[in-house]
RNA sequence: GCGGGCGUGAUGGAAUGGUAGACAUACCAGACUUAAAAUCUGAGGGGCGUAUGCCCGUGUGGGUUCGAGUCCCACCGCCCGCACCA
């Protein structure tokens, strides 16, 4: 018998494919459209088994949805801007332009052999200056709209290369690079007012019915609603201008155990006193050392400079708190100043014992309550407590009612106002690089800052620039920063920053409707094809992406670049696991780790060793394919190996789509085995001729798998779905059913593995001698009377435990099988060790005895 | 540190609160073969037993329920995100 010969059947499929336009997505009124995305991928240059997996999953919905009768748009692009090209300039001296386009057209050349149903006439790169020059038209557009605006925020800065980091070039404090410690130093940058969107953007949440609960909820916790309390502390001889410290708490119920003040080294307080005390300078000069991330800030040492100034309490005149410069408090969220309460926060409570500060208990537990020694008294706030403090409640409150009452109170007295805050900050788009869209204004010194006119669009990245120094080649750009200003005509300067790649990813989903078109996106295209009815994509994606898609499709329709509808872009969402492999790793002389490629490792019966030295390797467990640790599997590899559809059919195959996957070699060998004999059995049931027994059998079984796979799919539960393909393939191979009925079940398997493995399909097809393309079929239907079953099978529990089992019709009443139950032998036995309490029936489930 | 998730045989995993381990991998046994590969058949959570069977078993410890892998609480471990990686 000859052997399956992946690779010339799937060029042949796809050539057919191609021909046939199977794929090309136009507007079709007469049939309802479904628009599934992946997430686009960088253009790294490699795929590698996490694209694989990702669009291989689309394309599971795209083909299904195609056989169910949709019109199909299923589109790819690249997300084409980013660091990694000035990075790979800087190192080989090439031009990010150059290797981003070059590693584009090599990731296509490793995409096309997946046979993927991509409509790649939509195809379009985030830097093509086609895309981000319609993304400067709208970043204009927001800008009368008041959707952009200029602040000042912090910057990684890097004092010896003297350019901005991003946060993943800061390790442990330290530039990439030059080794420096980074310092956070302030520039005005341009920001999106996505923070006027924060209860707007929570409360749509809801709404999103097919998204993971898990997205919803740290979307929801990211945006961070909280209620408190805004008020004053009045500030003792303070230097002028500044008489009262504001803060905001979410705990005023915990004002009577007050005993510091803490404000942000970044405070307009805390600037104005170092600019008189060299120690405070010093201090928060320190402060201002690290990387801006909340991870760096948080998890840094807590530490705390007294100023010598104090505050006086609100509800007591007498009472002074002492004011503390501390490195955690953060500028951006609130009013960058708090209260501590070491009794009921952790952080406080240590910062309390550093700096021998008052710990006040307000509240203990209800019942057995002790005063906090080290450890701080934090309930939930829905959990009554007994107060010691209470100033307008009752003696025992939740924190909720207490909080709704301080602030009650607190307004009562002119002390604050209760007031809403939110987590979310305005969203900063500036980025001190090259290699992005360029922010479409020009500095101006007589009109200020002007947009540039947009016949002028798009402002195009000039090509002569050189990588040989850090920062901006923008920036020292010897002509293209010299501009004319677009409303006076005087010498003036462009804008140098360029934007954040997000941008570029929250909206490709809307020019996929159009791309070619001559505004950001068709109205009639949007209106028609919008929204993303499934979108598939990594849950590292979770917040921010998926966040600023959201804010951007509203600011979109604001400026009417997207139908109302298409506010909430994504429809249905699903997050997919990794793609993971064990690593291989060896010790040099210094024992350091040396990693291994999996095809350069051997094994033999005492365990792993390498191939070319027989040197013995150690297995650690799996984790995220990556370059460095080397567990990597190329997919071009397993490709030539074993043909697309191996591929495709293990990565859905072995773990559930959210989970993580483990490639392991035995399982891609046992994938192309299984394909191999799929195609042998098609083989024989083409040869085979005249009647068998156990038609009925077979034709039952395959309306259960045609029922148990569409259900699979549309479930996400493609794992599942295989294991169904399997059974069945194992049924049908072993059937000594009729020539028809076999050829019958082998042309509906063929149409069921059809979205896992299009080659393979289309072949058993033509084999079968079916017209036209599998691509063009009709999905089968399952017949409903094949599906009932006459009897079932209860199991028989006592006391919980599985003792018996019994066979009864399936409509059999209930009273009916407690009678029959009675008198299983195991039941009477049990029955002898004591009386029966409750006889319990799930019809159709499970009978359970209580003795 | 904070937010979110996950944890089941040797391995990947299955299981609307209802027979734990479907389906697959590795290993083992058998068939075919001069032999190997390929292919086919079978056994298969652990313990005791020839077997019908009995006991134990879903990270750990509690709880809810007639019944818990599934729900609740605490803990342990791993993974994702933390706003300039994409």
């Amino acid at each position: 018998m000859s052997r399956y010969d992946a690779t010339s059947v799937e060029q042949k499929w796809q050539e057919a494919w191609e021909k046939a336009g199977s794929f090309a997505a136009k507007r079709d009124e007469s049939k309802p459209k479904y628009y599934v995305l992946e997430m686009f991928p960088y253009p790294s240059g490699r795929i590698h088994m996490g694209h694989v997996r990702n669009y291989t999953m689309g394309d599971v919905i795209a083909r299904y949805k195609l056989a169910t009768g949709h019109n199909v748009l299923h589109p790819m692009g690249w997300d084409a801007f980013g660091m990694p090209a000035e990075n790979a300039a800087m190192a080989s001296g090439g031009h990010p332009k150059d290797w981003t386009y070059q590693n584009i057209a090599d990731m296509k050349s490793q995409m096309k052999p997946m046979g993927w149903s991509l409509d790649w006439t939509r195809e379009f790169a985030t830097c093509d200056p086609d895309y981000y020059g319609q993304q400067q038209s709208m970043f204009i557009d927001f800008l009368q709209k008041g959707l952009v605006y200029r602040k000042n925020a912090v910057v990684n800065w890097d004092p010896v290369d003297m350019t901005v980091l991003a946060n993943e070039q800061v390790i442990d404090g330290k530039g990439w690079r030059s080794g420096a410690a980074v310092e956070r130093r302030e520039l005005t940058q341009w920001f999106f007012k996505i923070s006027d969107y924060s209860e707007e953007l929570l409360d749509a949440i809801d709404r999103l019915d097919n998204w993971p609960a898990k997205v919803k909820l740290m979307q929801a916790n990211w945006i961070g609603k909280s209620r408190g309390l805004q008020f004053a502390f009045s500030l003792i001889d303070g230097p002028t201008g500044h008489d009262r410290i504001e803060v905001f708490t979410t705990r005023p119920d915990t004002l009577m155990g007050a005993s510091f003040i803490g404000i942000s080294p970044d405070h307009p307080l805390a600037k104005v006193l170092e600019r008189h005390d060299p120690k405070i300078a010093e201090f928060n000069a320190e402060a201002r050392k690290g990387g801006t991330t909340e991870e760096a800030m948080e998890t840094a040492e807590k530490l705390g400079y007294d100023t010598g100034l104090r505050v006086r309490h609100p509800f007591d005149n007498a009472w002074e708190l002492p004011v503390y410069i501390a490195n955690f408090i953060l500028m951006d969220y609130g009013t960058g100043a708090i209260f501590g309460c070491p009794a009921h926060d952790q952080r406080d409570l240590d910062f309390a014992r550093k700096y021998d500060l008052q710990v006040i208990d307000t509240f203990v537990a209800a019942e057995g309550g002790a005063p906090v020694k080290n450890e701080a008294f934090v309930p939930p706030k829905t959990a009554s407590v007994k107060w010691l403090k209470a100033f307008a409640w009752d003696e025992l409150a939740t924190g909720e009612e207490a909080i709704e009452a301080a602030i009650g109170f607190c307004e009562s007295k002119g002390v604050g106002f209760g007031v809403t805050k939110f987590r979310l900050r305005d969203w900063g788009l500036s980025r001190q690089r090259y290699w992005g869209c360029p922010i479409p204004v020009v500095h101006c010194d007589t009109c200020g800052v002007v947009p540039e006119k947009k016949e002028n669009l798009p402002v195009r990245l000039p090509d002569d620039v050189t990588f040989d120094k850090p920062g901006n080649p923008l920036d020292r750009h010897p002509t293209w920063r010299d501009v004319a200003c677009p409303t006076c005509g005087q010498p003036a300067k462009r804008e140098t920053d360029t934007m954040d790649t997000f941008v570029d990813s929250s909206w490709y989903f809307a020019r996929f409707t159009a791309p070619r078109a001559e505004t950001p996106t068709s109205l009639p295209d949007a209106d028609y094809w919008m929204n993303v009815d499934q979108y598939i994509g990594g849950i590292e994606h979770a917040i921010l992406h998926l966040l600023y898609s959201r804010f951007f499709a509203r600011a979109m329709h604001i400026c009417g670049h997207l139908p109302a509808k298409a506010i909430e872009p994504f429809d249905a969402l699903f997050t997919q696991g990794m793609v993971t492999h064990e690593i291989y790793v060896t010790r040099d002389e210094n024992d350091r780790p040396v990693y291994h490629l999996p095809e350069d490792i051997e094994w033999t019966e005492s365990g792993a060793r390498l191939g070319a030295s027989g040197q013995s390797v150690e297995v650690i467990p799996s984790a995220k394919m990556s370059k460095s640790k080397k567990n990597v599997v190329d997919p071009v590899n397993i490709i030539q190996q074993y043909g697309a559809d191996t591929a495709r059919w293990f990565v859905l195959s072995d773990s559930p789509p959210e989970r993580d996957v483990e490639w392991t070699a035995s399982g891609a060998d046992a994938a192309f085995k299984h394909l191999s004999r799929v195609w042998r059995t098609a083989s024989d049931i083409v040869a085979a001729t005249g009647s068998g027994q156990g038609d009925d059998d077979l034709l039952r079984a395959m309306h259960k798998t045609i029922h148990d796979v569409t259900t699979g799919i549309e479930s996400f539960g493609f794992n599942a779905a295989i294991a169904k393909l399997y059974a069945f393939t194992n049924m049908l191979a072993k059937s000594s059913a009729g020539a028809a009925a076999k050829k019958q079940a082998m042309t509906t398997l063929a149409q069921l593995m059809s979205p896992m493995t299009p080659h393979l399909a289309e072949e058993i097809w033509s084999l079968m001698g079916q017209k036209g393309l599998i691509v063009e079929a009709s999905w089968p239907v399952a017949d409903p009377q094949m599906l009932i079953e006459d009897t079932v099978t209860l199991p028989v529990q006592v006391n919980g435990k599985r003792r018996s089992e019994i066979t009864v019709a399936k409509d059999m009443p209930p009273e009916e099988v407690e009678k029959l139950v009675l008198q299983d032998d195991a039941v009477k036995k049990a029955l002898e060790q004591g009386p029966l309490k409750k006889l319990i029936v799930v019809p159709g489930r499970i009978v359970n005895v209580v003795i």
